[in-house]
RNA sequence: CGGGGUGUAGCGCAGUCCGGUUAGCGCACCUGGUUUGGGACCAGGGGGUCGAAGGUUCGAAUCCUUUCACCCCGACCA
């Protein structure tokens, strides 16, 4: 399967299509019949659950809790909020009927005409509506205050296109809802979220991420300031990974939340939002991937050391199973998940390609000539570079190996980044430049009409206005008007 | 919704232009044996309303009409 998907990389004339067959190639998932739905295959989800595992713990230690809001928004809830609906009209499933029955004219079952609701329930695409129309209910006094919920769910969003991760109708992710008495704590939280969400990617995904802002046109529909974290692909194209939102009053002011505050004054509640999702997985999946497969961070994968042992009968076997199931408990005691494969329905070269392809760190194999030598073969995914290794004291061998997969893989990720980048002066330059893929640092004049003009241009977007860039001023590329610092430029998925 | 493409076994495809034995190949699957340090080999076996409907014809996967589905490139978007 190795070489196929070599033969694919070459003969893809896109990037997409190679993903495409990756994603479905090392298991993790598949399409299914309902139009731009996903199936996240058990191998797949373990990964997930990983990502999960981590955010949920990053999120209780800042004082996050977790709560759980209706998958269904009365239409009347998410008209409140003007920008809101505009921004999400376009692409709801509406749910307008409750009943099915057998079709009078003979075969098979339709809606029933007669079922039709009072009032149409949309399927979330988010749920800022339904939850500040139920904090309305939460919040009286500045005492209830702050309130930090997050909840992991599905959302649906009807688009046009879709990708495996990258963007289906139905997603997974965690949406993060914050209820706060001060503007200024509102956006402290909205930025420590966005920090985050960056330390989970740099640290878990070994993804380097810009930080930065997003600019008036990019902006989440009914926000004032959206924050965002932007990786770069293999491909040089970015890919948006987690936002932030600051709310400000507006969902408050949508939803009637008032809140009397300390001199005894009614005013409305300051929010924020903030949501990774299934979106990650497939940043993952292109960040790191290689010919041979998935290209899996340690600290994700859901096996991280596999054992493939070789023998010839079953007495053999028994024999280097002896030796090898201390190791195993001695991995498993230094907190490693590890797979002892021993099943004797797949020939050694299958297992070596098949767990190659699905990204696992660490390959450790065991056969007579090693236990005769008191060695082990032991090989590294990320540079498939094998090596031999004394038995004695492999787990702690093992578990530095781990750690030093996780950085070689983020420095190459970033290496890749920083090579991609690229600053330019003029608008000339810049359409040059925006071919090759990758990000660009031009000056920009603040204005939407710029923006899209350079988007009409050259199917580049702003990505976002990065938070540690360097913030000399200069002159817009295209219209030559003031900017006050570089901005990040790029193709996105 | 525009432009292009594809529907034939679980998957990937050939056959379609130019109608003609029982629709074929690779992978996968099943059985038996030999194998096992990089995706094993040999032998045997099972599996198809050729996307759907209608038409032309002695005869249709192949020609005609209609229709459906999916993929890719745009517009939209996390």
């Amino acid at each position: 399967m190795a070489t196929e998907l070599k033969e694919l990389t070459k003969r893809a004339d896109n990037y997409s299509q190679w993903y495409n067959d990756l994603v479905v190639k090392a298991d993790l998932a598949e399409q299914s019949p309902v139009r731009g739905c996903m199936v996240i295959k058990p191998y797949g989800y373990a990964i997930w659950e990983k990502m999960q595992r981590e955010l949920d713990r990053m999120f209780k230690e800042t004082g996050v809790q977790n709560a759980y809001f209706p998958l269904l928004i009365p239409k009347s809830f998410l008209c409140r909020e003007a920008e809101h609906v505009e921004g999400f009209a376009k692409e709801c499933a509406v749910v307008t009927h409750y009943r099915l029955k057998n079709d009078p004219n003979g075969s098979g079952v339709i809606v029933d005409p007669e079922a039709r609701l009072e009032e149409e329930l949309i399927v979330r695409p988010t749920s800022e509506t339904i939850i500040w129309g139920t904090y309305r209910n939460w919040i009286h006094s500045y005492r209830d205050l702050p309130i930090l919920c997050n909840q992991w769910a599905n959302v649906m969003r009807w688009e046009m296109r879709t990708r495996m991760f990258l963007r289906t109708s139905e997603f997974l992710w965690q949406e993060g809802h914050c209820a706060h008495a001060t503007a200024e704590e509102s956006e402290a939280r909205t930025v420590q979220m966005i920090n985050l969400y960056a330390d989970f990617a740099e640290k878990y995904m070994a993804m380097p991420v810009i930080k930065g802002v997003k600019s008036a046109n990019e902006r989440f529909a009914g926000a004032v300031n959206t924050y965002t974290i932007e990786a770069m692909m293999q491909d040089g194209k970015a890919l948006q990974s987690g936002t932030s939102h600051n709310l400000g009053q507006n969902f408050a002011k949508a939803f009637d939340v008032t809140f009397v505050n300390k001199d005894n004054q009614p005013e409305y509640v300051w929010a924020n939002s903030w949501g990774v999702s299934t979106r990650l997985m497939g940043a993952l999946i292109m960040s790191h991937s290689d010919d041979n497969g998935l290209v899996l961070p340690p600290h994700l994968a859901p096996i991280q050391v596999v054992i493939v042992p070789i023998y010839k009968n079953a007495e053999q076997l028994k024999q280097i199973s002896s030796h090898i199931e201390p190791i195993v408990i001695k991995l498993k005691e230094l907190g490693i998940s590890v797979k002892y494969d021993d099943a004797d329905n797949r020939r050694p070269g299958f297992k070596f390609a098949d767990y190659e392809l699905k990204g696992v760190p660490v390959r450790l194999v065991v056969g007579a000539r090693d236990i005769e030598k008191g060695t082990v073969e032991i090989m590294r995914r990320d540079t498939l570079e094998k090596s031999e290794a004394p038995l004695e004291g492999i787990a702690g061998h093992v578990k530095s190996l781990l750690e030093e997969i996780q950085a070689n893989i983020y420095q190459k990720a970033l290496k890749h980044r920083e090579e991609m980048t690229r600053t330019v002066e003029t608008y000339d330059e810049f359409k040059q430049e925006i071919e090759k893929g990758g990000f660009i640092l031009a000056h920009w004049d603040g204005t939407t009409e710029t923006e899209l003009k350079i988007k009409e241009d050259t199917k580049a977007t702003l990505r976002c206005i990065p938070l540690d860039g360097d913030t000399t001023p200069g002159k817009c590329m295209v219209t030559g008007r003031p900017s006050r610092q570089r901005v990040i430029f790029a193709r996105n998925y």
